[in-house]
DNA sequence: CAAATAGTGTCTATAAGACATTATAGT
DNA sequence: ACTATAATGTCTTATAGACACTATTTG
């Protein structure tokens, strides 16, 4: 026997504690000017009832990506969205149950593709965040409050130098749909004009394509129609007021 | 029964897959110029005398910052050590003996505090990174090559706009000891002038004692001290050149 | 004295913010 | 024509970087 094998059958007589691992996942759209947040109403205990994000155990031979983006698509039917990890949470008693550490993750999709992901039934829907976040009061199941106050706090973290802002718009998109995820998010007022000259001057950030925007009935000149370019993240970049 | 009672009983029959979750911390500090890691070196299978980052099992009742930070005692014998989470990390063969999930933190000690936490022994030591991350090439026990790698990347990009460098120092440092933090982990050499206007502007970073350092054998004036303030964040950032 | 480091002042190029102006649509 | 939105231009102010200059130490 060698000195692996030898090891490798002590260890499986290791005592180590007993922990479930989880994946969840923060689906984030924009809807009706609002930052929105997929959860599903709970149908078990715990916090049978209760809104939660949507999540599940980590399945043998799949990467913590894969359970993320796996979960995402069993709850929504979303396939090729841009998962991103937020950090994981492992307080002793968060789930009653068990030991339970839950690896979160940030999903962004456009409003017209989150339809789809919550139309199946009552207990799965979008919520402003804003209406979710009422300061020190308890509104989601187990530490998803927390959870979630993290992940907006990423995200408006990262609308300043990463390319996240465009996964709130279609794939071609204008400056002014572009203005309006940072001005939602951030809830502030951007100035039209400085805005549009500060991302059309970002490198590899915005790609003009020779469309128009379709005209909307508030009238005004079609705007120009731009795609995501090849740039990795906002170098320089956009600067958040009044933070 | 209650409905609650019938759920326990059921949850303990949910076959979910055995997972360990262990925490690993990457505990930086300067030496001589140079960005350096603590690393311990493996006893036993797998990876048997390899170089690794220190970590360990959770246990039960314990959070995970607090897992972290007892890892870091017993391994160090260092305490009050600032501890930020930077991610986990979950591929499925990433340990060859069973699926384990570790959660991964970033430590920051000034030079003086390191030697007394790898002193013990030759297996317990502090390498520059720099010679730990050759492109391509793997180095370290399990996948802590890419742990460090992404632990380097969120130190600099930190830098920016957290008060983190100053952990690499005493509790009362010089601004040249504070723009030398700067420039190593950076790679980068900052005009003293305007580093100096730089941070002194920075409201909230540092505050000057009346102090000033001692004398060097290379002679210059003596610089005054300063003690960190009670910002949370650099408002405006320290912006890395050419990035 | 020279050399080295700390700290201040100054100039310039660049970027950000306020806001005027022009362009093109709907009603 | 009037309003609304897009896009560009202009002006002012703030900031960053280069670098000269002064201050205070060691050898």
């Amino acid at each position: 026997m060698t000195d692996e094998q030898a090891f490798l059958e002590d260890y499986d007589a290791v005592r180590f504690p007993a922990v479930a691992v989880t994946v969840d996942v923060a689906l984030f759209t924009l809807r009706a000017g609002r930052l929105c947040v997929l959860l599903i109403r709970r149908g078990d205990h715990p916090f049978k009832g209760r809104w939660a994000l949507p999540g599940g155990f980590i399945m043998p031979g799949e990467d913590l990506d894969q359970a993320a983006a796996r979960e995402l698509r069993e709850e929504t039917g979303l396939v090729d969205v841009n998962l991103e990890q937020l950090r994981s949470y492992g307080a002793p008693k968060r789930d009653p149950r068990m030991r339970v550490v839950t690896v979160t993750y940030i999903a962004v999709v456009p409003d017209a593709d989150a339809p789809d992901a919550a139309s199946d039934a009552a207990d799965a829907r979008f919520w402003p965040v804003e209406d979710l976040l009422p300061a020190g009061r308890k509104v989601l199941a187990f530490d998803h409050d927390k959870i979630l106050a993290d992940a907006r706090e990423r995200v408006q973290a990262e609308l300043e130098h990463s390319l996240l802002a465009a996964l709130f718009c279609e794939p071609e998109f204008t400056i002014a749909e572009l203005r309006r995820v940072y001005e939602a998010i951030w809830g502030v007022e951007l100035d039209p004009a400085n805005f549009q000259r500060k991302v059309t001057s970002i490198p590899g950030f915005l790609i003009a394509t020779d469309q128009q925007s379709g005209a909307t009935s508030a009238g005004g000149r079609p705007a120009r129609l731009f795609r995501l370019g090849e740039a990795k993240s906002l170098q320089p970049p956009i600067s958040r007021p009044g933070k």
